[in-house]
DNA sequence: TACCGGTAGATAGTAACACTGAATAGCGGG
DNA sequence: CCCGCTATTCAGTGTTACTATCTACCGGTA
């Protein structure tokens, strides 16, 4: 998709996931596909693994190892408190930004 | 503001820059003020220049050396032809992440 | 004159984050 | 037995914003 995206998802590639984590449990590899089929289509998969890392290291996230039918074990995560307060202060970081972004966009400057 | 913004910034501020010059030419201190009005409290004064000589030397903007009543002549940035073809991607790339991240936040995945 | 505050820009070093590319590992089917 | 799919990890790179500092010009004031 370019350039331009890769540098967007800086900051917020983190919040997607976060997003994502909210609705249900998942992991790496399920979260790489949902993203590509949305449209996310040159993320890569060694992206989502280090993100997951990170969100895990800083207490974001719960992780269980669960076995799966083919190939290794999963590591499903799931948003735990301290995730989900992160992801409120997420969110209105972003709409601050998509209104000065709107307001910007609409030419009053 | 705190880190998110922060991380969130990279990628949008060369935009928001675009963005602004598009409707007139500013130059760096100008600029620098201007998105602490707006909000933008804890933008580095260093990370504008920064910016704005990066989007110079890829061509996108042209340059005028003016001079200032007080202080060191002010080099005035405007909006060339081809900064304006990336400002116009630069707004489809932003859509495209606000219409996944609305979604998101929708909470439809 | 000497100094200071406000205006204006440049720069070296650092941290964070996404990408590239490759490696590892388990499982099932031809 | 190897290939393809699932699933994760990791070392190295590039881009970007921040911090901190430096240069430079001007007007006012002691």
């Amino acid at each position: 998709m370019g350039k331009q995206v890769t540098e967007m998802l800086k900051g917020t590639l983190e919040g997607i996931v976060l997003a994502i984590l909210s609705g249900r449990s998942a992991y790496g590899y399920e979260i790489t596909a949902w993203l590509r089929e949305k449209g996310f289509s040159d993320i890569a998969e060694g992206t989502v693994y280090a993100l997951l890392i990170r969100i895990e290291q800083r207490g974001l996230v719960d992780v269980e190892k669960v076995p799966s039918e083919k190939g290794p074990p999963r590591k499903v995560y799931s948003l735990n408190a301290e995730g989900s307060e992160y992801l409120e202060e997420f969110w209105r970081t972003w709409s601050f930004l998509t209104e000065q972004l709107e307001q910007l966009r609409q030419g009053d400057n």
